[in-house]
DNA sequence: TTTATATTCAACCATATGGTTGAATATAGT
DNA sequence: ACTATATTCAACCATATGGTTGAATATAAA
């Protein structure tokens, strides 16, 4: 069984519940940023988002270099890989559903086809 | 671009950041159980975790199928396929650091591997 | 009908979350 | 030295979250 940390899985989930943290994250998958340009695009001030960088950085999504008085923000996708193998337990659950989805439209296309040998 | 659906995440995201409710859904993904029986390896009120239940429902997560008194809860895992894709995008960060452990391994091996020739 | 069981509801509490504003701090530029 | 810029800190506010307890509701069983 493989173990999974609690408390990491509760921040990284946490932090992911965000829009404006997934925006953020979406944002630094470009590339790199510092504060006040990752804070631009959102409708809100510059400590509110400052202070969405620290949840990030709280749960290891993202990482801070300091230059001078600029922080520079990069990416740090690791955590994700964590939450995106807790999930994929339940993988089978929605390909289940996918799989009857998939017979069930081979059954019509086979019938289609039947059809269409009868003409 | 793919669309996601920002509350819907929102509440997928939000409702998997909770250790109690992960247990619930490690729980449903054995078998359908009801409130009572998924209540009872948790240490809390049976209240505390009817509440858990209804934030999983508003995520659709799991549903509900009442039979007379008792309410049996089922996994319903379509929503953490959207969650998953989401995070999906970010796949390349974590794997092409693994790359370059892979890489760091490869080359730590070959050293190896040459020592060994020379013995 | 009475009693027991399954579940939720309502009120409450403590703490967390997501935002604001104004001050503080640190560094850069003139 | 002075001024401007980048960022955080601190205090505050409204609302959300995760828990409790006791009462209410609905169904099952005696």
């Amino acid at each position: 069984m493989v173990e999974y940390s609690s408390k990491l899985l509760d921040r990284t989930f946490g932090a992911l519940a965000d829009p404006t943290r997934r925006r953020i994250l979406a944002q630094l998958a470009k590339s790199d940023e510092c504060v006040t340009d990752l804070a631009r695009p959102h409708a809100m001030s510059l400590a509110a988002v400052s202070k969405h960088l620290i949840v990030l950085e709280k749960a290891g999504l993202v990482k801070r270099h300091r230059k001078g008085r600029v922080h520079s923000l990069a990416l740090e996708a690791k955590p994700m890989k964590e939450a995106q193998a807790w999930i994929d337990r339940y993988r089978k659950f929605w390909e289940g559903n996918l799989d009857q989805f998939e017979k069930y439209l081979h059954k019509l296309q086979t019938k289609e086809t039947k059809q269409d040998d009868d003409k």
